[in-house]
Parts: structure tokens; sequence; C-alpha cells
DNA sequence: ATAATCGTATTGTCGGACAATTGGACTTTT
DNA sequence: AAAAGTCCAATTGTCCGACAATACGATTAT
């Protein structure tokens, strides 16, 4: 057996302390979100590198969404918001190569639990987001791919409305991910649109009435739906997300 | 009403346009994990940037875990670990001062469903990890902190177990953010470190008799005890999680 | 008052430079 | 032959200095 007395030495770059020595005063609250940071020049001086190496840092934290360029393109202390985090994890998750029953698996699971709170806490101005989705549904119940896109949208508003921050981030991912293949469906089962958006419209007239049970009910139904119209398209459960769902995803790069 | 005949120009940096570029390759699987990529030398030459613009790219994916260091401090392409991605969500949902109410909600909801699956998929190396979690558990049950980090573990195992990497990530957040608070609640109660000890026995044998409705009616009960000794503990629900949560949080800058 | 002009501050990018570290090849020692 | 020491080349981390592009605010001209 080796003698292990010593710890590892923590030997890191100086950019990785810049980063990480702004990052703790984020994560203190000592420099709170929307204050401003000073320019590349000042940090240059306090913390006693070059501009370069504080380029370098304030890149880490700019990706993980910790600050922010704002105006004159000033570095703002900021919140990485859901929908950058919820996109990242979505990647993450593509190139981990999940599969389909994972992500279906999960949404059985997650969506009615969602609905269910969702209905004890709509909001008047959620349900009017919900009634223009339902509506503009039913306009474009031809349109497959902003059908689709309508789709994701309207389960989004829900997990909104759930009013639960945590489970919304728990949830978001794999929406992102499998309400896109809601094409495929269309693709193969000609009802499916007008199924679609029968359900969504009860779902929503339940959420009005705030009927807990009725939504719950539907959603589970609405998933299992999903489910087996996924299955008749051909998608195998245990293969994983293609290609074409990505899209998407990438096109997202430019404002993250 | 304007006339829009033009879309809004996308004018980025050159840094990100180099990230952009790898990062694609990456997720269209023209690059896989493991793969090399070149030397910054190589990149510079590639792209035709100066290796500053290379190396400030090089950083926006480094972080999202897209990129790694390895042998010979070389770039290879890498997947965001599990254990990453969890912390960095957490981390944010601090940021955004989620309450202890979204969290043992979310909890509430995604443990049972949890070990219900684990119930039916858990291998015998993740029982045998359980039963040494268990046994330490028992030995240390003095040490609150040490405590708290097995409950964390414990819970993690049987996520893992449940075979479903979409809802591992679902779940996860939510356990880094809320088992360390098992703290404060040893301190309010007494009797909290044998109660626990005990479920945790409990559901371990439920596991190894993959009995399913044993295991998801005892961590039921199991969050709703740990609901209650929140509360007895004085934590108020609506109130957003301490500083004192976050520090195993900030001691793991170094190894993300 | 609006529009045009100018000056300044800051960022984005570049080029070059060098010390430190690493891995590999080679040599020496035991 | 295995272990230890030496040397070399490649690469990263860091620094310096420079400049064009951009944005903003103040000033001037219309």
């Amino acid at each position: 057996m080796k003698h292990n007395k010593f710890k590892k030495l923590e030997i890191l770059p100086a950019y990785r302390l810049v980063a990480d020595a702004i990052e703790e005063q984020i994560m203190t609250g000592k420099i709170m979100p929307e204050d401003p940071i000073g320019t590349e020049a000042d940090l240059v001086e306090q913390f006693g590198v070059n501009r370069s190496t504080v380029r370098e840092g304030i890149r880490i934290l700019e990706q993980s969404g910790m600050l922010r360029r704002g105006d004159k393109r000033r570095l703002y202390v900021s919140l990485p918001g859901y929908d950058k985090l919820a996109t990242r994890i979505s990647r993450s998750l593509v190139l981990h190569k999940v599969t389909f029953r994972e992500l279906v698996e999960t949404l059985e699971i997650l969506e009615p639990k969602t609905i269910a709170m969702a209905a004890q806490r709509i909001t008047e101005d959620q349900l009017e987001r919900l009634r223009i989705n339902v509506a503009l549904t039913e306009k474009e119940l031809d349109d497959r791919d902003r059908l689709s896109e309508l789709d994701t949208e309207f389960h989004s508003i829900i997990a909104e409305a759930a009013n639960n921050r945590v489970f919304l981030l728990a949830r978001e991912p794999a929406g992102l991910l499998i309400y896109p293949a809601t094409q495929y469906i269309f693709e193969a089962v000609p009802e499916a649109p007008a199924r679609l958006l029968e359900a969504h419209k009860i779902m929503l007239q339940g959420l009005e009435e705030r009927n807990v049970d009725v939504v719950k009910t539907w959603m589970d139904k609405h998933v299992r739906d999903f489910v087996k119209g996924l299955l008749r398209s051909g998608v195998d459960l245990e293969g994983q997300i293609a290609q074409p769902h990505l899209e998407h995803l990438l096109s997202l790069d430019t404002y993250l």
C-alpha cells in the first residue's frame, strides 16, 4: 500500500484563478447580478496579471453564464438563464447518446406531475399564452415543423406555470429533446395532429378550471399517445437521438 | 411598419467562431470523444487567427466540458460529465435563489420514482456500494458532516441504479442542494441519525429483494420525514438556501 | 432641436517573446 | 536489464506592446 501522506497539490493556471476569484465573489453574494465588473484594464490591475490572462478567465465565466457583456460591451454579473442551461444540458445528453427510452420514461413521470402542479398555480397570463398557443396550433395544423415547435412551447409554458424552478430545470431538457420528434410522428400517423390538438384543448380547459384530476389524467394519456406514435413511426426506443433533432439546438448557438 | 427585409446580421467575435466551429464538429459527430484536437499552433494555422484568439475559444469549450486537457496537456474532445453538469446546475439554482419549498417538492416527487426504477434495475455492484455506504453510515453515526455526505451519496447511488441518465440529471441537482441540509436536522432532532439509518437499511433490503412497493413507500416516508426534520430545525420553506450549503459546491471548483 | 463631428475609452485581434513543463530519447549507473 | 539521470524538442502559460474597430459622450454645426 502506498503512503499517500500528501494531498495532490492544486496547481492551477492563472486564468483559472482569475475565474475562480470572480466566481467566488458572485457565489458568496459579494457582487450581485447586474453589478458591473470593471473593465479588462481594471481587472488587469487588480489581479496583477496580463490582459490576455484576464480575458481567458472572463471567457470561462461568460460561458458559464455568470458574466455578461452589456451596455457598451461592459461586463456585468449575470444569472445563467434557464433556457441557456436547459439547452446546454440537452446537448450534453445528446453527446452521451441517451436513448428515446430514457427520455420518454422521464417524461411519463414528470409531465403529469408538472401539469398537476400547474393546475393549482397557473396565472391568468400563462393561461392566456396557452390559449394563444392552442389557437395557433389549430390554425397551423398542417405545418409539421411549426406544430412541433408549438407542442414544445405548450409543455414549456405548463412547466413554467408549475412555479417550481428546480422542477422546471429538471423537466426542460427532456422536453427540448423529445417534442421535436413529434415531426416524425406526424409523418407516420396522419391523425396525430388532430389528436394532439384535442388533448391540448382539453388540458387547457382543465387548467382553466383548475381541475387537477382531469389535467393529470389527460397528460398521462397524452404522453402515452406520444410514445405510441413514436413507436408507430418506427422509432427504436433503445436507439439514440438522431441528428435531425439537433438542428434547433445548434441554431441557438449564437445567443448562447 | 418597418420593412424588415434583412435579418439581423450575426456579428460574432472570432474567438466565438472558433468555439462554434469546433463545437459544431463535435455535435455533428465529425469528431468524437477522446479524439485528439491539434495543438494550439495547429488550430492557429487551420483557423488563420492568432493564438490568443484560439485560446479564448478553447476556454469556452473547456468550460462547457466539450474539450479536456489530457496527456501531455493536449486537447481532447470530451463528454461533460454528469457530476460536473449537476454541480453547475446546482450553482445556478443557488444564484437564482430557489427556495427550500421548490427543492423538497421536487424531491418528494422524484425520489420515490427513482427508487422504484432502481429496484427493478439495480446491479449487484451498485447494491454492494450501497451496503458499504450503509455500513459506514452506521459506524459514523455521530459525525454530522460525514453523515450528510453519506446521505447524499446513498441517494445518488440509487439514482444511478435507476439506469436512466435523463432522469439522473433531472434529480441530481436537487439532491446535491438539499441533502447537505441534513446537518441542520441533526442539530435540531437528536433521533434523526438513527431514523435515517433505519430508513436506509430498510430501503437497501427492499432493493436487494427488488420489492418496488416497499422501497417506494419507504422513500416516500423518508422524504417526508426529512421535510418534517427541516421544519423542526427551523428552516423556512419559502426561504432560500443559505451560504453554508454552498461550501461543498465551492470546494469543487478546482476540478471543474 | 437635430444632425454632424471629434475624441476618448474599451474591446477584439494581432505579432512576437520567453519561462516552465512535459514527454521522449538517450546515457549512465547499479 | 532495470532504474536513474541527462538532454532535447514541443507545447502551454504568461507577458508585452500595438492597433483597428466600435461605442459613447461631448462639442460643434445646421
